[in-house]
DNA sequence: TGCGCAGTGCTCCCGCTTTG
DNA sequence: CAAAGCGGGAGCACTGCGCA
């Protein structure tokens, strides 16, 4: 796996201070802009995630967190939509960098890697989105606290894996390091349901995801990947998948897909 | 900078009333 | 009688202000 979009590429602070936002950027700032940079994120999901910062950085509260955000929307860093909510009570926003935000992390010749890249997310996506979200904090979080490191983290679509000619588009990749420096690769989907598992003709079906992560692995040996199912539906889902993949699998003593429901996962 | 409190705005839920 | 409309209550995100 190569890295496009890792951390330790910060412009300097002289660069930023020529900026007219007139604003404290802090170390804290920094970690922020660099999640938002990975998957767009709520308060909640922000003050979650901040128990990885640097020591004394994370928010206490959700009050607070919720304040800095603001402060780094009045000085153009970042954004903030409403997601379209299916409970009761108002929508939780989701913030994203802006341009400035992305260019303080990377250069200022940095280039955006879409142009949808400071844009909205589609009301459509926002379910995939924010489960997405929770999946990416979750895990950073449950790594930090047993001492793995993250490293080589793409976001949504910009990892393109070419398979015999056809294409995947992961949910989004990232590699842990262990403490005793072991790596494991993984490559992350994440199941709405909406796609079908055992369909010939679709071209979104689970049975064409399984056949090309299969072959991939098969071109990779002898690095190794594993591909995690995340279901944001039943656990029925997730049983149903990967039953097929077992059935598919060219290899049955490899275990190459694991699957969890995010409900669970997130216990 | 962090936090508490009080308030606002928004949305969903639910029961009641009105309408066709 | 069923569907539509309406309004109050509840829950949640967010904001303004003051204090430490």
């Amino acid at each position: 796996m190569e890295a496009n979009n890792n951390a330790g590429c910060y412009a300097s602070f002289s660069q930023m201070a020529n900026q007219d936002t007139q604003r404290h950027l802090t170390q804290r700032d920094l970690e922020i802009l660099l999640a938002l940079d990975r998957c767009p994120l709520t308060v909640a999901q922000v003050l979650k995630l901040s128990q990885v910062f640097a020591p004394g950085q994370g928010f206490q509260s959700l009050r607070s967190c919720h304040e800095r955000l603001q402060k780094m929307r009045q000085a153009g860093w970042i954004r903030s939509w409403p997601y379209a909510t299916t409970g009761s009570g108002s929508s939780p926003e989701y913030y994203k960098t802006t341009l400035l935000g992305f260019r303080i992390l990377y250069g200022d010749d940095a280039i955006p890697p879409t142009k949808r890249h400071f844009s909205h997310v589609s009301a459509a996506n926002h379910h995939h989105t924010f489960c997405l979200a929770e999946f990416i904090v979750h895990t950073i979080v449950s790594a930090h606290r047993h001492d793995i490191r993250m490293a080589h983290f793409y976001r949504e679509n910009t990892m393109r894996l070419d398979i015999d000619g056809e294409i995947l588009l992961p949910d989004c990749a990232f590699e842990f390091h262990t403490p005793a420096g072991r790596q494991f690769n993984f490559v992350v989907e994440i199941d709405s349901g909406t796609e079908r598992i055992r369909s010939d003709k679709d071209t979104d079906s689970w049975k064409r995801k399984i056949r090309l992560y299969d072959a991939l692995q098969d071109q990779s040996y002898p690095n190794r990947f594993r591909v995690l199912i995340v279901s944001t539906r039943s656990r029925d889902r997730v049983h149903s998948i990967l039953k097929f993949a077992s059935e598919q699998a060219r290899n049955p003593g490899r275990s190459l897909f694991y699957g969890v429901q995010l409900g669970d996962y997130l216990k």
